[in-house]
DNA sequence: ACCTGAACACCGTTCAAGT
DNA sequence: ACCTGAACACCGTTCAAGT
């Protein structure tokens, strides 16, 4: 009787076949899940063996969330108006991060990877095409992408806590119930928000910051 | 001859002797070196000793994080310029990440913290103040959080790169010497923003940042 | 009630030894 | 050239035992 592999067979170990072990482990158990041991296992290796081809483990969260960012980005091309490639590329990462909410925790860690770069030359290409004058298309470019790598490590950690066993509106109920124990003097606003919370929507509440910062641009225009 | 006392002799502990503790070596020797072994023997006992006072390391980091928020909430409390309150709260809380750059990858890294609500209260109000419409304050006050957010994160992973052996702007030099690296055809506006990366000064960055977001509320009242 | 510190159950990473 | 897997140097956390 064989042991069931896990991978098919054992083809020779290479980034990419790492790289794929690695997103499947993270999409399926969670980002706490992946260790370098887990993983060999998987791929049905000794415990050492990835680091013939990996530099080490940032290197390998960086070339697993950079495969799932070329993705959104390949999807966005072409898309005429330079407001709505923004709007769809912004709701692109979002929904890659509603699908592997590791990518967020990675993107919001290190904005020098190449997967933010993806992204950066994404949203300052459309900044350019959209009559940004020159000297302040670095500021416009960047504001954008960090208010989307803000949302990203937000958006990441909820999907972290609430996974583990509650559903979404549990969880948001659960804080909403923890604001509304505060002292209503000292935090008003999210004594009110408090009530929203629970059934807002994160897209929504995500496009509406996009569609905030689009003004701001065009009233500078 | 006594050995040297770290702390001030063998008082009980507490829960403040303890953050005030991990306070310390996060900001003397940054956020990697701070173990609980690091943290017991700066407090001369015992490893587990501090189980009794904080419940666990994410409470220790949050409980830190939220003493370094409230001192800098405290300041801006009476603005009677509601933009104005604004942008000094965001700068105050850019100020504290760059002196404590632990601070920003705390903040960026669980949203539902303490320190987190201070700052969505000090913005939400203002926000109320500025006369956004009821139901607009919500996805407003957060957008503007997940910006301050996003900054956070993104200059808390600089600091953490940078202090290592280099400065700040030998750093930024290496990162745009790879950028350009890069495919010009494929990365033509990274190409060009590495020219200005390197001599660009990140709390202009953010305020400009803050201003745009700070327009498109405006044109939207 | 509070503290001690050995022990537990892990980590990422290295590296001699194998093929 | 590539892989193995024991070993190293750590972690956070627990908990019987002490005071």
């Amino acid at each position: 009787m064989k042991p069931k592999a896990r991978t098919r067979r054992s083809e020779a170990l290479s980034k990419e076949r790492i790289v794929e072990a690695a997103i499947e482990i993270l999409d399926t158990d969670g980002e706490e899940t992946l260790t370098f041991r887990n993983l060999t296992a998987h791929l049905s290796t000794g415990s050492g063996a990835i680091y013939w081809h990996v530099a080490d483990k940032h290197e390998l969260l960086a070339a697993a969330t950079d495969h799932v960012i070329a993705r959104v980005m390949a999807e966005v091309v072409k898309e005429a108006d330079p407001q709505g490639a923004i709007r769809t590329l912004a709701m692109g990462v979002f929904d890659a991060i509603d699908a592997h909410p590791w990518v967020g925790t990675q993107l919001s860690r290190n904005p020098w990877q190449h997967a933010v770069l993806r992204i950066l030359e994404g949203v300052g290409g459309r900044i350019q095409a959209l009559g940004v004058p020159g000297q302040d298309q670095f500021n416009v470019a960047t504001a954008l992408m960090s208010f989307i790598l803000g949302i990203a490590g937000q958006y990441a950690a909820s999907a972290r806590f609430a996974s583990s066993n509650t559903t979404r509106t549990e969880h948001l109920g659960a804080v909403a119930a923890k604001w509304e124990q505060l002292d209503p003097a000292e935090y008003p606003f999210v004594h009110q928000v408090a009530k929203i919370l629970p059934e807002h929507d994160d897209r929504d509440q995500f496009l509406a910051g996009i569609n905030l910062i689009l003004a701001g641009i065009k009233s500078a225009l």
